[in-house]
DNA sequence: CAGTGGTCTAGACCACCAG
DNA sequence: TGGTGGTCTAGACCACTGA
C-alpha cells in the first residue's frame, strides 16, 4: 500500500466515505505520509492526482481542501472517422463529393484568421461504413499550411487523416452541438430532411498557423461516449 | 530549465519540429537526463504527462516512441446548468413539471440495475435562463440510494445539485447525442417539434449502487466547448 | 538477460500566503 | 513568518519484455 495509485485509491475511499467534509481541510501531506509510513513525495503524487481529477482543491499554505462540488469532467477521445468504423470490424471509405479551390469566404477567412482571398481547399466528404454512410464532413483547409494536400488522392484515407499525418502534432478546439439535417445533409448521408445531427466542430492550428476548420455531421443514432 | 514543465514543453516542441520521426523511438530517460543534465526522475515526469496527453507511447524495455497518430483527447467539464446560466450574468430558475413516485419501469430497472419494481422518482425539469428555458432535463432517482429527495424542495437548486450535494463523489458515464424534440421537448423548451436537441446521456452510482439516470435535452443551438 | 520505464525514499530548497 | 504544497536530486529496487 505504499504506491501512489493505491494510496489515491485509499484517500478517494476515504473522502467518498465522507470521512472530511467538502469544503473541510485534509491532513497536511506530511502528516499523511506519517500516517502511513511513506515518503511525503509519495502522498504527493497521490493526491495532485485527485486534484487533477476535480476531487481536491491544494494551495500551498492553506492546505488541501475536499472540494465542495466536485468539478464534473469527461475526456473524450475525438474519433478519427476511421478507426471508429474499423472498430466496428466495417470497412472504411472516404467518399469525397466536393472538392474545390477557391478565395476563402469572409466567415472561413476569420475562422482561419487568414487575408481575405488567400486560397483555400474546399472538401465535402461523405464517411461510409461498409457503403453506408456514417458522417458527412465539411472541411476547409489553409492551402499555403498544407501545400501538397492538392495533390492528394482520398481514395482510402481521409483529408482529416491526411493532415494528421502531415502535421500530427497541431493543436485545436472543439465544440459539440446538434443541428437539423439541411437538404445537402439528408442526400448525403441518405437520412430525411430535418433529422437531428450530432456535430463536432474543430479547428486545428500549429503555433500561429491556421490548418483547417471542419464539422462533421453524424447519422441520427450516434453518440459520442466517455467516462466521467 | 530544469523543472518538468519547461522540460515538457522543450520536448513537446522536439517532438512537433519533427527531430524523431512518428513511430521512432526517442532517447530514454537515463540519455535525456543526461542531456538536460538533470535527475532522471523529473525527465519521467514530463515523459508521463506527454504520455497521458497521447503524444508519445511508452513501454518498458521497449522504450518511449512519439505515436504515429497522436490521440486527440477533449476535456469537458461537465455542466452544471445552474452555473452556465449564472456565468452569463442571468438568473436561474428551475422549473419541476413532473414529480412522480413510481415502480421503476423495466427499462429504467435496468439501467439503473434495479431488483424490478424497485421504487423510483421521475422528474421532469426545465432549467430557465432569466425566465427563457434553456434545458429540459428528464431524470429518474433510485430512491433507495437519496431516500431525502422526496422531501427536497428544488425552489432554487435542481435535482442534479441537490444529488451532488447529498453524494458528492459518485462516479459516472456521459454520452452526447442529438435528437429531435417531440412534443414534450417542444413544448417545454418553446421550441418546433423537430428540433435538433443537443443531449447530453448521464447516469451515475456511488461504488455499487445505481443513484440516477438522466438526459438533458438543450435548446437548439447551444453548443459545449472545450480545448483539445 | 540486459535495458527500459515505474516507482519509492530521504533529504533538500523554494514559492506562496494566511495569520 | 512559519507551515503549506511544488519540485528537484541521487540512489535504489522492481517489473516487464525484446533481442
Amino acid at each position: 500500500m505504499h504506491n501512489h495509485h493505491s494510496l489515491k485509491k485509499e484517500i478517494m475511499r476515504r473522502i467518498t466515505a465522507g470521512e472530511w467534509a467538502p469544503g473541510a481541510v485534509m491532513p497536511s501531506e506530511t502528516k499523511l505520509a506519517e500516517e502511513y509510513g511513506c515518503a511525503r513525495t509519495t502522498i504527493n503524487r497521490a493526491l495532485q492526482t485527485l486534484a487533477e481529477d476535480g476531487l481536491i482543491e491544494r494551495k500551498r499554505r492553506a492546505g488541501t481542501r475536499v472540494r465542495e462540488l466536485p468539478v464534473r469532467q469527461a475526456k473524450f477521445n475525438i474519433p478519427l472517422v476511421r478507426r471508429e468504423i474499423e472498430q466496428t470490424g466495417a470497412v472504411y471509405r472516404p467518399h469525397v463529393t466536393l472538392r474545390k479551390r477557391l478565395p476563402a469566404p469572409n466567415h472561413i477567412a476569420a475562422r482561419l484568421h487568414l487575408p481575405p482571398d488567400s486560397e483555400v481547399l474546399h472538401l465535402h466528404t461523405v464517411h461510409l461504413s461498409d457503403g453506408r454512410p456514417l458522417a458527412f464532413e465539411d472541411r476547409w483547409i489553409n492551402i499555403e499550411a498544407a501545400p501538397g494536400i492538392l495533390d492528394a488522392p482520398f481514395k482510402e484515407i481521409s483529408a482529416n487523416e491526411w493532415l494528421l499525418r502531415q502535421t500530427p502534432y497541431s493543436s485545436g478546439s472543439v465544440s459539440f452541438s446538434a443541428e437539423n439535417a439541411n437538404e445537402a445533409h439528408a442526400s448525403a448521408l441518405g437520412v430525411a430532411k430535418g433529422a437531428a445531427l450530432f456535430t463536432i466542430d474543430r479547428t486545428t492550428w500549429l503555433g500561429e498557423r491556421y490548418i483547417t476548420w471542419v464539422k462533421i455531421f453524424y447519422r441520427p443514432g450516434y453518440s459520442l461516449k466517455s467516462g466521467l
